[in-house]
RNA sequence: GGGUCGUUAGCUCAGUUGGUCAGAGCGUCUGGUUUACACCCAGAAGGUCGGGGGUUCGAGCCCCUCACGACCCACCA
């Protein structure tokens, strides 16, 4: 770092080539030193404006879509700040969970075996690892602290290469507030949340049905499942009536045959009147299973008559509840046919179901279809079909149902009471604010459609330990009814490690002792608190009264179902209130080719390369010209033009300030004296600022940065090309006006100059702050967020539209030269303009600008019948000799 | 099957309560080395606003309908 990086107000002259190389190391430098952004914690609640950002996964890359939200975020937040807001803008890292136990395998070739004794001295195998998946059979086996271990390593390392980029990115976060997912204080705040739930009655166990992956090995919530189109067949199978004669049915599930524990139909299906109260007889298995009635079962699918087996679906699992039907498992959680089957009970049954045992639940329906086939059971060829089946998000498998003892949390899915919880969260959901207001039905929708309460335990290693023990009975039995809790003072706590109160660690596992839960919860039940992580709910009450609830959540739309509604839960359940105010939704960044933008892309078009070579400012500008919630195509077009933007920001300021100084504003609310500015082109262009400077101003209000951007940018072009070049020969003094018009212009300059800046701060950072520094004191990014009152009384009343009536004229005088194709150089010796009369009037108070644009030596004003401006009676001089290129 | 969003110049997109709303930038073409900027400047060409109905004195803008695209949801026998 150079000195006059920490040294900002040092820096007082101009360059002579302005550049933006450098600008993004050089400012977040000074930024850091000064603690630019730092939170204040000496304020009140009504003086902050917080802000809960995602934390993103820290495990794998920052691809472009981050780039993309995050500065979005960080617009509204430079906007609330200018306007005199006491940011809390932290910024979390999502290191708990899935994601980084996969990540961890990968990178450092392990695998986790819970049964291994911890190793201290442990090295991996590999560092650095493969980013494709290493086959398991490759992967070490570590004891779980030793994995945990090696988790923490890698989230650190990617933390601080996540960083680096946000930095460059120029972020107005405050990194003295990150935090993480997993350490000590989230595992506190997690588990302190849970036990308070649990005391509420909000958490509870239950023994159920629940969707299952097989590779993982662990329950998944039903927001982190998707449905996938697959191909599948229906098997029309023979079941067998006590009189011998057949009912056929039809399955896409032929292999779950043997868990099949009843047939059901419609109760006013006609065709099996006779069946309800029956039994029949499962093929191969000999299996006995009642046929009954559900209005559940559909007389024009299939054969009008199902199968319901232990599980194949929600409805079998509906059925299975209603009906009061047995349960028959032959799926384990290995995704492999189990051992047993006791309930069949023939020889035959038995040597059928010997063949199953052990297979997976693909080769298992192969073998099914191959013995019906052979019994003569199967009717007909499978007709084949493609249908949506539920996977796991981050699974390649199909979900299987499991029965198994979970921890659930209400969110209203079982609760569609009038007034009950669930109408309470949709009523959260319309107390938000939300950008765009359409992202609500999304939330709605979701709501609306929950089957079940929120399943928050998973079978895996790395994330927050549920922090419960169980009674274990004299018998040696596990009594989950009688769970033991641990004093709050003492979280974090892991129940496989620490021992309960009154108990010895000898009594683990023994009859009369306890034994420890071994699940952790959801990753999505620690990061739902990120509001009281973030604010210090369970560490910092005070901070927290300051900030909570929060102004602003941002976040992606795909992420409703999950963050943003568990969150709310969270709030509800907790605070009993919304989490925050607003929600800012942002899209996601397409294909050119307008599918999402694919992770191969991602990989080769880097974050850290794109801000390198279009500059944080131009890569900034492009997602500040994308509205909220529009999915938007990755562009890099639109990077270039914010490129030239703040190139151009360097060098017209560059220009304006060199004509020379303009005496400062008495009241010091202008960055000239505004009594100077007598010229009524000058006075029509602050009046024009002011109306942009409205524009803007609303809609930041409404959080819209890019409409704010839309109506800057535009004035600001023409700022350059059309104001200062008209009038950069009076600025310099060579023009009939004289000093007074030369001290006009360059104080209106100044002044425009310097709201410009203030306007584009929120997303040219830096090279805004760069211009800033050259002739202002402090940083712009603290400087209060223009007003227009002062540039209207400036103004004096003048029309802002002699600016458009001037800029007209100036397009038809260029455009006679670009017609006779000869430099713009080239004098008119004399011109007439024709203009409609209210124009006339501006183009005569502007005439000896126009004339020194144009190097009009003789300009005649007439009115004209149309609304257009034109030209006639030209008269085109000599154009200038060319000078002799140099032929170096 | 239900829901949400979108369909405006070759491309990316504005167009906020229906009345200069047919726009911007990029690209293209034609010109210009103008000591702020060639990472530049000037000028020009380009669209019956997805199709079809309707409401209205008047419709990208409101209503209906169809088509296409994207996403979300749905009990997958």
């Amino acid at each position: 770092m150079t000195d006059t990086a920490s040294r900002p107000d040092a820096q007082t002259s101009i360059p002579d080539r302005p550049s933006l190389e450098g600008l993004e190391e050089k400012w977040d430098g000074v930024w850091s030193a000064q603690q630019l952004y730092a939170f204040d914690e000496n304020t009140t609640r009504d003086q902050v404006f917080s802000v809960d950002t995602p934390p993103p996964t820290a495990s794998g890359s920052l691809h472009i879509g981050h780039v993309f939200g995050y500065s979005q975020a960080d617009m509204i937040v430079r906007y609330q700040r200018m306007r005199g807001k006491n940011c809390f803008y932290p910024l979390g890292w999502d290191d708990n969970g899935l994601p980084t136990e996969r990540r961890a395998q990968n990178y450092y070739g392990v695998r986790c075996d819970p049964s291994l004794p911890y190793d201290p001295d442990f090295t991996p195998p590999i560092e650095g690892g493969s980013n494709k998946s290493s086959k398991a059979a490759n992967q070490i086996p570590v004891s779980r602290r030793n994995f945990i271990e090696l988790c923490e390593q890698l989230t650190t390392l990617d933390e601080k290469s996540f960083e680096e980029v946000f930095r460059t990115l120029g972020l107005s976060v405050d990194w003295n507030h990150s935090y993480q997912t997993i350490n000590a204080h989230s595992r506190a705040t997690s588990q302190r949340a849970f036990l308070e739930n649990l005391e509420a009655g909000q958490a509870y166990q239950s023994e159920a049905p629940t969707m299952w992956d097989v590779t993982y090995r662990t329950a998944v919530a039903q927001a982190e499942q998707e449905d996938r189109e697959r191909d599948a067949a229906y098997h029309r199978i023979r079941f067998t009536r006590p009189d011998g004669s057949p009912v056929i049915i039809e399955t896409t599930r032929p292999e779950l045959l043997p868990a099949c524990v009843a047939l059901v139909a419609h109760p006013e299906d006609e065709r099996y009147q006779d069946l309800f109260g029956t039994t029949v007889t499962s093929p191969l298995f000999g299996v006995e299973v009642p046929v009954k009635a559900h209005p559940l079962a559909q007389a024009d699918k299939g054969a009008g008559i199902a199968m319901i087996c232990t599980f194949g679906d929600s409805t079998d699992v509906i059925w299975w509840r209603e009906l009061e039907l047995p349960t028959r498992s032959v799926v384990g959680r290995d995704g492999r046919f189990l051992p047993e089957a006791p309930w069949i009970t023939s020889p035959e049954g038995q040597a059928a179901y010997a063949e199953l045992a052990g297979l997976t639940v693909f080769s298992a329906q192969k073998r099914v279809v191959e013995m019906v086939t052979e019994s003569g059971d199967l009717d007909g060829e499978p007709k084949k079909i493609t249908h949506p089946v539920k996977f796991y998000e981050n699974g390649d498998k199909p979900l299987e149902y499991v029965t198994s003892r979970q921890w659930y949390l209400t969110n209203g899915g079982r609760d569609s009471s009038e007034g009950g919880l669930r109408d309470a969260l949709i009523a959260r959901g319309s107390e938000l604010t939300w950008h765009p207001a359409y992202m609500e039905s999304r939330y709605r929708n979701w709501v609306e459609g929950l089957s079940g309460d929120w399943l928050i335990s998973r079978q895996r290693f790395y994330g927050v330990p549920f922090p419960v023990w169980y009674a274990v009975g004299a018998d040696g039995e596990t009594d989950y009814d009688t769970v033991i809790t641990p004093d709050v003072a003492d979280l974090p706590i892991d129940p496989t490690i620490d021992v309960p109160k009154g108990f010895t660690e000898e009594q683990r596992g023994q009859a009369g002792g306890f034994v420890a839960d071994p699940d952790i919860l959801d990753t999505w039940a620690t990061s739902s608190l990120s509001p009281q992580l973030a604010g210090g709910w369970n560490s910092d009450p005070e901070l927290f009264e300051k900030v909570y609830p929060m102004d602003l959540r941002p976040q992606g739309h795909d992420i409703i179902r999950t963050w943003l509604f568990s969150t709310i839960v969270r709030s509800h359940l907790q605070q009993d209130a919304l989490p925050w105010k607003h929600a800012s939704i942002n899209g996601w960044i397409l294909d050119p080719d307008r599918k999402k933008m694919s992770k191969s892309k991602g990989n080769v078009v880097t974050p850290i390369g794109l801000l390198q070579q279009h500059g944080s400012d131009g890569v900034r500008y492009w997602a500040g010209r994308a509205r909220q919630g529009v999915d938007t195509a990755f562009d890099e077009g639109q990077m270039k033009i914010g490129r030239r933007l703040a190139i151009k920001i360097l060098n017209a300021s560059k220009f304006a300030l060199g004509f020379g100084e303009a005496p400062a504003d008495p009241a010091g609310r202008l960055a000239a004296d505004p009594a100077v500015v007598t010229d009524p082109l000058d006075r029509a262009l602050l009046a024009q600022l002011a109306d942009v400077i409205d524009q803007a101003t609303t809609a930041f209000e409404d959080m819209d940065y890019a409409r704010a951007l839309e109506v800057t940018e535009p004035f600001f072009w023409a700022f350059c090309d059309d104001y200062i070049e008209l009038v950069k020969e009076r600025a310099h003094g060579n023009s009939p006006a004289g000093e007074a018009g030369a001290a006009s212009a360059r104080a209106a300059l100044a002044i425009a100059l310097e709201v410009l800046l203030r306007l584009f701060a929120p997303v040219v950072v830096f090279a805004t702050e760069e211009v800033w520094s050259w002739w202002r004191g402090g940083s712009v990014h603290t400087q209060a967020w223009p007003v227009s009152a002062p540039l209207r009384e400036a103004a004096q009343g003048q029309d802002a539209a002699l600016v458009d009536s001037v800029a007209q004229a100036a397009i038809v005088v260029r455009r006679i030269k670009s017609d006779a194709k000869v430099s713009q150089k080239t004098p008119i010796l004399a011109v007439t303009v024709v203009a409609p009369e209210a124009a006339l009037a501006h183009l005569e108070a502007a005439s000896a600008d126009l004339t020194a644009l144009g190097r009009i030596e003789k300009l005649e004003l007439v009115t004209g019948e149309g609304e257009e401006i034109s030209t006639r009676d030209v008269e085109l001089g000599e154009p200038p000799v060319k000078q002799p290129r140099d032929k170096g």
